[in-house]
DNA sequence: TATGAATGAGAGTTCATTCAT
DNA sequence: CATGAATGAACTCTCATTCAT
């Protein structure tokens, strides 16, 4: 039985692969509020099939996006014990927004406060907010970070300006964020480098 | 005639007072996208009614944020001679942020592509990006401003990052918004101050 | 007081000039279920002025209708005693029709069982068919007319050969009924002239 | 897998059925722009059901009239060659008839011009005014209908004759359609046979 | 009498979610 | 496990009708 149960297995995973890949794509076209139906004809299973894989919306969305964030948290580690914690900082912040802006529709569905998102919140909060929280306090002891700023306030910023739209594209929100990280390596919030 | 007629036009413009502050609540509350229904249950009128005085959602919205637009513009003409243009700026976007963080869920208007606030994006294009652009221009001409900056991108940015959350509240909205500008300060969009 | 009131009745049977114009171009152009407020626009006053002339749509499109319907009375009533009754109930059935395909809409009206035309219809019962009934009567009686033909389902087919459409127009209709008449002339329903 | 299949779609199309029976009714009682939901109610389904199965209302509308329709045209196709145009087409117009007076509304259906009801015009002037036209071609060339008679026309103003209400039944409509089309074999359309 | 603001029932339509097969 | 038919709540929008002024 267990060959048969294996195969099954490898079925139930491949579908969950399509499910993810069907997704992913529909996100970036329509948004991560695109319409079920349409991720499971994307992916060519029924609709019960996403309910099975993926309980509620916003674990697929965590699903599809897992591995970028599991890949930014390796990069936090691999920049943990860099020389210049600003640089690293800047680094994987820039890693970041890679991500939010080729997955367009995330940065959205990471402000939302609809119910339904809050596991999505909930991983970021775990996960993310770490990662980022231990470069940013290496760089505020290295006093290259002004000490009032959050990882989580950061994080969140830099993913509200990463919310594209007609007129404010990838490049503009690359822009947006570098002038803000310049802004948080001054001391202080005010608009004046140190003298 | 007059009386009569004039009793009922202030009593339809009572109606449409209470709501423009129906609406502001339920903005505030539920967003933008808040059912037709629920402002009017709110505004203990009729969806009919709703109708009537703004006959789309758009027009609601812009009504219900249209004096703060006004002031707004108002502002930038008040600060467009200013000895420190850089300051006039950030005082100028101080203001706007005002406005943003306490009409919470403009900012996700702002930003929806959602077909049907073509008007309210056709209104800031037309009305605050101008206003905003001449203090932006004052800025770049002082040499106290990335020339690289557009207004448009700058406003695209300073709202995103007053789209507000759980655990990002108004006070860091604001902060980070004071860094953006400060980043913005510098003469180019790189992270290192002027050495 | 007497003038005051006669100036006031005057007024009062302008208002109701005004709208029965107003509501013979509007069916003219959307039907005679264009909504009341399109109307009471067209004429310059108001929904409930409508109202208070006529109560509900049925006497509205009555009244639009009326003078057409008395001049066809009026008509039969000449035609009554002409020498050729076949003739007579020919031309009659013109008249009827120019009416009916020039107040485009009426065809319709005619035929709806839709509740609230109850009265269009005994109007037509009451006056029309009577009318017409007479011309019947004479043509059967000097042997011009299928004596099963009944005055008013004549009535009813004339009027619904008079429902117009794209590609259907007045002419087409015309032709049809003076094709239909010539069926009626012949001594049964059967398609074949006596032999 | 099958079996199981077969079943669901078993089930669908008894849903099919059982919607074009309620529709159907609904249509004969109400006519065809009965809500939606009244529809959905007599078949015992949820509207969201109804959409499933017809996008449109005009593909509902077909799809309870097509069977009827194919048996038109293919009723045609028999008539084709009969050595007797005239009465083929008699023959045709009574079937056509029948089908109308059964199905009341359709009669209503068909001459509007409501947006919406274009496929099913279209069905008719794909399929039915091709039928009926062989039949009138035919007809004309033996001499035994006017030519100036078009198949359009004809199925037009055949249509509205069996527009049926209160004290205009069916017998009624079918008497009528036989003296139209007996005043339609005569040489032209005025209105005295051949001398 | 005239007005038109307000009402709210009713119709169309979408989509998340369930569940029998 | 997968399926997709079915459900029905929720939303938008229209318009006939009433009624206070």
């Amino acid at each position: 039985m267990s060959p048969e149960v294996g195969a099954r297995e490898a079925g139930a995973r491949r579908t969950r692969e399509a499910l993810l890949t069907a997704a992913a794509e529909v996100f970036v076209e329509r948004g991560v509020q695109a319409p079920i139906r349409d991720i499971a004809a994307r992916a060519g299973v029924g609709v019960g099939t996403v309910y099975r894989h993926f309980p509620d919306r916003a674990e697929l969305v965590i699903a599809v996006y897992r591995h970028q964030i599991d890949a930014c948290v390796a990069l936090a580690d691999e920049l943990e014990d860099a020389s210049e914690p600003g640089r690293a900082l800047e680094e994987w912040i820039g890693a970041f927004v890679e991500f939010l802006v080729t997955k367009h529709g995330l940065g959205v569905a990471l402000q939302s406060d609809d119910a339904g998102f809050q596991s999505l919140h909930s991983l970021m909060l775990d996960k993310l907010v770490p990662a980022c929280g231990v470069l940013v306090d290496a760089a505020v002891a290295a006093d290259e970070l002004d000490p009032s700023v959050t990882a989580y306030a950061l994080m969140r910023a830099v993913g509200n300006l990463c919310i594209l739209g007609p007129g404010y594209e990838r490049d503009d929100a690359k822009a947006m964020v570098v002038r803000l990280l310049a802004g948080c390596r001054l001391t202080d919030g005010r608009s004046e480098p140190a003298t």
